[in-house]
DNA sequence: GTATGCTGCGTTTAGACAGCATGTC
DNA sequence: CTAAACGCAGCATAC
């Protein structure tokens, strides 16, 4: 730790720049405070405008702001898109000497400096506790060191902790070679989206050409073993076929054929299950980041259809929600999850009439627990009980079922509660602030999540629209809006116009503008008084309203013309 | 009295690509 | 490959 920091110290000397690399969030931040601390020289414009993007800084905001100060930074995926961009661009002007940061900085972007200091080569890793990272990433990290257009060279440090992990890091990373690249179509999610897609493009007719078609690609040349590589498309196929996204027809009289011929094939399906499993955990040991497709629903009753092993005269066929599933980049077992929920709110609500918290966090529960959202919000220590009155509170009207306490998907369950109750809280309009110390989440997270459930609400209204269910439609659309400004539901009416956002909208209701009538009716110097005047002329036009001219007013620091003619 | 530092224990641990159509503070 | 660093609370010490 002090080596970094000295390190560090040493480039400013220089009148250089450093990058110091570091494992996790909370170290990148800690390193640069303590790097800011050791420092004298004061900059006051960089903190300013850090701490101008957002309305209600967290403590992450304020700690970038002293840093800053110091010119200073920290930088990982929690801060703001904005922040980000300003840390870059300050660094490449040079009014930023250090950064520390985690591994977002060594891929992508390009911000070379005089010197890389790696003040560990471990990173946690669920299984094995702390572990060496790849060499691949290594060379990432190491890369950034050296400015063509200003040095000879560059450099790049790494800390060992004693004389043996020193001659560790040598082999593996100064002698070492890279790692071999693994094809992404051996995670399950990739694969079962690429099938579904290749068939509703027409690209993959058959059993023939589809395996034609993968026997090409990398995948394949690594993977070798083709029998293998048959046997887990047509696992994938299967499930397609089971969750009616495509259709496996005869090639003769195009009838569909998918659930005639169970029994018959049963004897059969034992021997390739067996064939399976071994497939599978080969596959899981080869490819550390292999994502188990089983995993996120309950097991389904394994003997099933397998009627397309030797059916070469079969043709696939896309369905029309498989169609839209694949235009949607939908992964099909998301899709899945997401037609059961939404049959089962159709129908619940058909029923019996929940009020619209309950139904809200019904939806939200339910996009909580996809592969796409993750990573959900952790469920920790502390927040046991506020996870677990949720549960309680709601258990009866889930959209699934709520698994075993001891089944192992029972934690991803949990943490999908969490999301949801913070994504409740979002909408009902809780500052980044206020998130940030009751969830833990930061500023640069709140916005991807809700990006990603805005797409995923999307996509739930197309496949609505396709199951014909007009009420959810409506119920969708208006927590579309509302997660996307996290607004209570009794200011969607003043969100329709445009230049009003969540605090705008929340400021006109506080002074009983409630909606666009209220707003018709208050006059515009009336309403300038609470938005500005500029933006109340501009909503007055919005209403088709008369409008009153309003002067040009001289901003601060603009100078004015007439002085130079 | 208050700022700073040390120790011990409990807790936590990187990142990121999809659709669609524009405009929040 | 089977940890390591952080954060906080409590207490000792320095000013």
């Amino acid at each position: 730790m002090p080596q970094a920091i000295n390190l560090a110290l040493k480039t400013i000397m220089q009148k250089k720049q450093a990058i110091v690399f570091v494992s996790s969030r909370a170290s990148a931040q800690k390193c640069a405070l303590e790097i800011a601390k050791k420092i004298k020289q004061i900059n006051l414009i960089l903190p300013e405008q850090i701490l101008d993007v957002s309305p209600t800084p967290t403590k992450q905001c304020k700690n970038l702001a002293i840093c800053l100060k110091k010119e200073i930074a920290f930088h990982h995926a929690g801060l703001l898109q904005k922040q980000k961009e300003i840390i870059e661009n300050e660094f490449r002007a040079g009014r930023i000497k250090v950064i520390c940061a985690t591994p977002t900085l060594a891929a992508g972007l390009s911000l070379p400096v005089f010197r890389v200091i790696l003040r560990s080569l471990k990173r946690f890793s669920g299984n094995w506790g702390m572990n060496y990272i790849p060499v691949l990433e290594y060379l990432q990290m190491a890369g950034r060191a050296g400015r063509p257009e200003y040095e000879k060279f560059g450099e790049a440090i790494s800390i060992a902790k004693d004389d043996a992990q020193k001659q560790e890091i040598h082999e593996k990373y100064i002698c070492g070679k890279p790692e071999e690249i693994y094809s992404k179509l051996a995670v399950e999610p990739v694969l079962r989206t690429y099938i579904l897609s290749l068939i509703s493009s027409g690209i993959i007719r058959n059993n023939k050409t589809m395996l034609e078609f993968f026997s090409k690609t990398f995948w394949a040349h690594q993977f070798k073993d083709i029998p293998k590589l048959q046997s887990k498309l047509n696992e994938m196929l299967e499930k397609l076929q089971e969750w009616d996204f495509v259709h496996v027809v005869d090639n003769l009289n195009q009838e569909t054929k998918e659930s005639t011929n169970l029994e018959i094939k049963k004897e059969e399906n034992k021997v390739t299950n067996n064939l399976k499993s071994n497939i599978k955990t080969n596959i899981t040991s080869k490819f550390s980041d292999f994502v188990n497709a089983t995993k996120l629903t309950k097991k389904q009753n394994k003997t099933k259809l397998n009627n397309n092993n030797h059916n070469e005269d079969k043709i696939f066929k896309a369905t029309t929600m498989g169609k839209r599933i694949s235009g949607l980049y939908l992964d099909p077992l998301t899709a899945n999850h997401l037609i059961t929920c939404l049959n089962k709110y159709q129908k619940q609500n058909n029923n019996q009439d929940l009020d619209s918290q309950t139904n809200n966090f019904q939806l939200l529960q339910m996009i909580s627990n996809t592969l796409e959202i993750r990573p959900q919000l952790k469920v920790r220590t502390n927040d046991h009980e506020l996870v677990q009155d949720a549960i309680l509170k709601h258990h009866n009207i889930l959209l699934q079922k709520e698994p075993d306490q001891y089944d192992l998907e029972y934690p991803q369950f949990l943490n999908s509660i969490k999301t949801t109750l913070f994504f409740q809280d979002w909408i009902d309009e809780k500052t980044q602030d206020n998130l940030f110390e009751k969830f833990k989440i930061a500023p640069g997270e709140i916005n991807v999540k809700i990006s990603i459930a805005d797409w995923l609400f999307y996509a739930c209204e197309e496949i609505s629209h396709i199951l014909k269910q007009k009420e959810t439609i409506k119920d969708i659309r208006k927590l579309r809006i509302r997660i996307k400004n996290g607004v209570k539901e009794e200011l969607l009416g003043l969100l329709k116009l445009s230049g009003v956002g969540r605090i705008r909208a929340r400021k006109l209701h506080k002074n009983n503008i409630k909606n666009i009538n209220d707003l018709k009716k208050t006059n515009q110097t009336a309403i300038g008084q609470i938005i500005g005047n500029k933006l109340a002329q501009d909503i007055k036009k919005q209403l088709g309203q008369e409008i009153i001219e309003i002067k040009p007013t001289k901003r601060k620091g603009q100078m004015s013309l007439s002085k130079f003619t």
